[in-house]
DNA sequence: CAGGTC
DNA sequence: ACTGG
């Protein structure tokens, strides 16, 4: 077992970070989260905002803290985020109450597939649905006595096929799912390379795959592919935008989109999940 | 009714 | 159009 503390110096709140609808297979056991960062099952516990442990059979020393910095994006200066992205009340509320709050880098193929599956769905379907498909094709991983599954490849996905895949609750995301598999698998696309594209060109690749609009697009090439101006607009953006910046209702994805962009420049990724964390938590409440 | 898409 | 939290 190999036990580091990593200190990430500005605010890094894994609860908050974990529960924000970017990453759907992580488990909390006691004080401790257990996700799979490539292929490892990895746990870490809060010590305080600024300072995190973390656990691995696999990983070690430097690899385990380059691995779990790079996942949690902690090489970001999340304070001049902050003062970049911070225009208004409605944002500084939302970073008050969120500090700590960090866009993840996960893997392009486990985001994709997550939100295909996001379509006219939820987060706890999201979550069942993913969890089903590392249960039914993944490799086994194993920490303590805790377990998990490594998210299995386009090839393992692409064996099972829509039939299966319909039997794992997906409804009609499957034959979606089932065709962006073969759309990687046959090398039509290779998700990394996306990376050292713009945002637009890699977008326009991404939109190519049946199952993925801008919606889908833009969660990818913000949570995976390193895109932090990409701004997904759901259900939720769209309230926060109508109710707190007099958008019109009528407005277009595109519209909203760039109109986001256009306010919150480079980091228009990060403002729309501090907005998108403080409207969908503030219906519960 | 749900982090949409065709 | 699927369906389950």
């Amino acid at each position: 077992m190999n036990s580091i503390k990593i200190a990430a110096r500005q605010p890094i709140d894994i609860e908050q970070t974990l529960q924000s609808g970017q990453v759907f297979r992580w488990n909390k056991i006691g004080e401790w989260y257990y996700l799979v960062i490539n292929h490892n099952l990895v746990s870490i516990k809060q010590e305080s905002l600024e300072d995190i442990l973390v656990r691995s059979e696999t990983l070690s020393g430097l690899d385990l803290e380059t691995a779990v910095n790079d996942y949690f994006r902690l090489d970001d200066d999340i304070e001049y985020i902050y003062k970049s992205i911070c225009t208004d009340k409605h944002i500084r509320s939302a970073i008050q109450s969120y500090r700590g709050l960090r866009i993840v880098r996960q893997d392009p193929w486990e985001c994709l597939v997550s939100f295909i599956c996001s379509a006219n769905s939820n987060i706890p379907r999201i979550s069942s649905n993913m969890t089903n498909l590392a249960a039914a094709y993944g490799n086994k991983l194993h920490l303590d006595e805790h377990s998990n599954y490594s998210f299995p490849s386009p090839h393992q996905i692409f064996q099972a096929g829509e039939q299966q895949l319909r039997e794992l609750k997906l409804g009609f995301r499957a034959r979606y799912v089932a065709a962006a598999a073969k759309f990687v698998l046959y090398g039509e696309c290779d998700l990394d390379s996306l990376k050292k594209l713009s945002y637009e060109e890699s977008k326009q690749t991404l939109t190519l795959i049946s199952g993925v609009g801008q919606k889908v697009a833009d969660c990818v090439l913000l949570f995976s592919l390193e895109k932090l101006q990409a701004c997904p607009v759901d259900r939720w953006v769209r309230r926060a935008m109508e109710g707190w910046y007099s958008i019109e209702p009528n407005l277009s994805y595109e519209e909203i989109s760039s109109w986001a962009i256009n306010r919150w420049g480079p980091f228009t990724g990060y403002a729309q999940q501090y907005l998108f964390q403080q409207k969908r938590l503030e219906v519960s409440n």
